[in-house]
Parts: structure tokens; sequence; C-alpha cells
DNA sequence: AAGAATTCTTGACAGTCGTCAAGACTTTCT
DNA sequence: AGAAAGTCTTGACGACTGTCAAGAATTCTT
């Protein structure tokens, strides 16, 4: 790519350069579905291109790295969690409401996108163990706590009544009956959502201090 | 080894069979100590056996595949944890007293054994990719709902109070809270194990049904 | 102490991994 | 149309993997 100025260069180069991001972003989609169906340790570049429809070699053509390419696809992923996340955030018109949409929703993407949530959760446990995505799937996670604050604390207004928890227990909670559910889910049993459901909208519940 | 019959031949291949087990836990040991510095993706047999006294050729010679060895250091992990968590149970005369034990203990063993514990995360999310371990990870998976059980239930019945939370729901929520203190006091924040403390006190205290 | 059984080491094997370079193919520009 | 830049394929490399077999070293038995 020759960084020649000129305004006919420019504009050329600007397309290249968005030919060059959408190539990016379609192989990280192909990386992310052999992610979520291998996990991070099964997973080689030569698997990766065989689920997309181009050759091994040109992974490297548009990532520098095995690290850079799933890096990448961690801030894809993201940007996927935040958009699906933001969609549960529903205009609710009562504390009820907003209880039975965020039940629904955490059940819902249970069921629809299991392999994804297995996928961030083994992303974000290998970082426990290499430096390389840590800084990554912080900002992930920060992020994710930040969602569920918001529905936590709208939820509290909604009531009328102060939250009792802070932001991070309040994640920290919610996460892990999300990551129970998905455990039991993934093992066949088809009863994870429902009773995820229930869980969340007690829990949300519980979390208004009681007057 | 023979399968000869007679007194001195049992006697003799008991000792044998001890000895043989004895080896097994031994090399068990070591490949924990790897897999809990390394991650289960990164962990080879030449790796464990380097972190052993031995040469790794021995691992085939006390274990069939990679997945037995494997599978053998998911089981005698969770007698360590059996033993671990049932020194949590102490005898506490106080339900106030139970929350202080319970809550000291869990920010005990996450100061201490914390590579431990990201090894058991690591291992469990492994059964959600590969059908090998899934039996052995539900089978600890279940006891340790079961000794979170067994101090809630015995917490509320020292409080005289009965348990508003089914026992997945307050393993769920245990472990949520201890997986994200991993996760922070594994990068670096020294406040963790404290803030675990307070919150799985709160946590405890939240679970009796408010009169 | 000699022979047998067990235990451990060494070296090799077939396969896979990440990486890279040479070149063919395609698109774009003048 | 010809040149240039960009894109993709192919094949190779060294390193690493799990596995195994042959034999050395050790321990045990008689």
């Amino acid at each position: 790519m020759t960084q020649v100025v000129g305004k006919n260069q420019e504009r050329i180069s600007r397309r290249q350069v968005d030919k060059f991001a959408e190539r990016r972003a379609q192989l990280a989609t192909s990386a992310l579905r052999t992610l979520s169906e291998l996990g991070y340790a099964r997973t080689s570049l030569r698997e990766i291109a065989q689920n997309s429809e181009f050759s091994h070699g040109v992974l490297h053509y548009y990532f520098r790295d095995k690290v850079e390419l799933i890096t990448y696809c961690v801030r894809q992923y993201k940007a996927e969690c935040v958009t699906r996340y933001d969609r549960i955030v529903v205009t609710a018109g009562s504390a009820e409401e907003l209880r039975d949409g965020f039940g629904a929703a955490m059940a819902g993407t249970l069921r629809e996108d299991a392999t994804m949530h297995r996928l961030w959760y083994d992303l974000r446990n290998q970082s426990l163990f290499e430096e390389s995505f840590r800084a990554d799937v912080l900002e992930i996670d920060q992020s994710l706590e930040q969602m569920i604050w918001r529905i936590v604390s709208h939820h509290a207004e909604l009531a009328g009544s102060p939250v009792a928890v802070p932001p991070a227990a309040a994640y920290a909670l919610f996460d892990g009956l999300f990551q129970q559910a998905l455990l039991r889910f993934l093992n066949g049993d088809d009863t994870a959502p429902a009773n995820l459901q229930t869980s969340v909208k007690q829990l949300l519940q519980r979390f208004l201090t009681h007057s």
C-alpha cells in the first residue's frame, strides 16, 4: 500500500482500506465460528481458514500473528455483545416489566448463542494464563458489568427503591447464574433457560433494599 | 505384572499395586502443578515430565493416554477440593460466626490457591468443548454445590430462618462472586480477597427470608 | 548372587502447528 | 493495453505434539 499523496490516491486508498477492513472482519467471523465450536485450545489457523472460503496463507496477509487475529476476534465479539445487551435494555414501563424482559432476554441468549457464550468464558479464562488478551478481556468484562448495572439501577429506579448491592457484585452474581445455566444447557438440560429466567427475576428483585 | 496366586505373591502384588498407585499420584501432582501454571491449552506431556523428576516416556507407562492422565488429575484435584471445603465447614456457634468463618475461608483459598482455582475453571470450560472430562467435571461441580448448600442451610438453621434460595442458585451465586474475585486477584488487585470476604458475608445473610 | 520382573530412559515415528516466501492471479490506474 | 498495486494460493521450514518400542537400569525373588 503506497502512501502517495493526492486527491485521487486518497480516495482509492480509503476504498482499499475499507476492503481490507471488511475482509478482516469476514475472516474474524469465520474464526469466531471455529473458536466457538472447538474452543481456544483446539483451534488452529488452518482450521479457521478451512471454515472460511480462503486458504490458510491469507490469514497472515490480514493478520500479523495468531495473537493479533484472536485479539481482533475478541474485539469483534465485544461489538456483538454490546448490541445484544443493548437489545435487552428494553423500554420497560414498570419494574416488573423490566424483570420479565431481562429474564426473557437472558434465557433467550442462552438458548440461541450458547456456543458463543462458552467461547467468551473460554477466552476470559485464557487471559488468566497468558498476558496477550488480558487487556481486551478486562475491557469487555467492564462493559458487561456496566450494562448489568444499567439494568439493575434502572430497575431500582422504577421500583422507587435504592439498590443494595455494588455494581461489581451485581455483575458477578448474574454472571454466576448465567454460567451455571450455560453448563447445564450445554449438557442437554433443556429446562436450563426457563430456570435461569426465574432465577434472574428473583435476584433482580432481591437487589432492592427491603423497607 | 504377573497375577500368580499365593499368599506371598498376593502380598507382593498388593505392595506393587500400591507403589504403582503412589507413582501415579506423584505424577498427577506434577501434572496439576504444570497445568495450573500454563493452563490446559499450553500444557504438553513433555512439559509435565520436565516438572517432575522423570522423563517423558514414563507417563505412558503409568497412563494410557493424555486423556487418562488429565482425568486422573481432575479426580485427584477433587479430593483436594473436598478437604479444602470441609475445612471451611467450621464448627460455628452462631450464624454470624459462620458467616465470618466462611467469608475468611473463601478469601483465604483465593489468596493461597489462586492458580489451582483458575485451573479448575479452565478444565470446567474445556468440558464444554470436549466430551472426555465432562462426567468427572460435573461430579465435582455437584459436590461443590452440595458443600455450599451444607453451609447455607447450616447458616439458616443457626439463624432460625428458612432459606430463600434453591441449592443450585446458591452455588451459582457464590461461584460468580468467587470467579470475579479470582479474575481481579490474578490481575494484581490485592483488595480482591477482602472484598470477596464482605460480599460473601452479605450474600449469605441475604439468603435468609426476611420476616 | 543369578535370574526375573519391574521401572525408567532414550530415540524415533507420523502428524500438526505457526510462520513465511515465492509466485500466480486479480484488480486498479494511467 | 500495459504497468503497477493488491490479493490469494501453494508449498515449504523448523519446532512441537502424542505415542510407542527397544533396551538400559533398577528392584525384587529365590
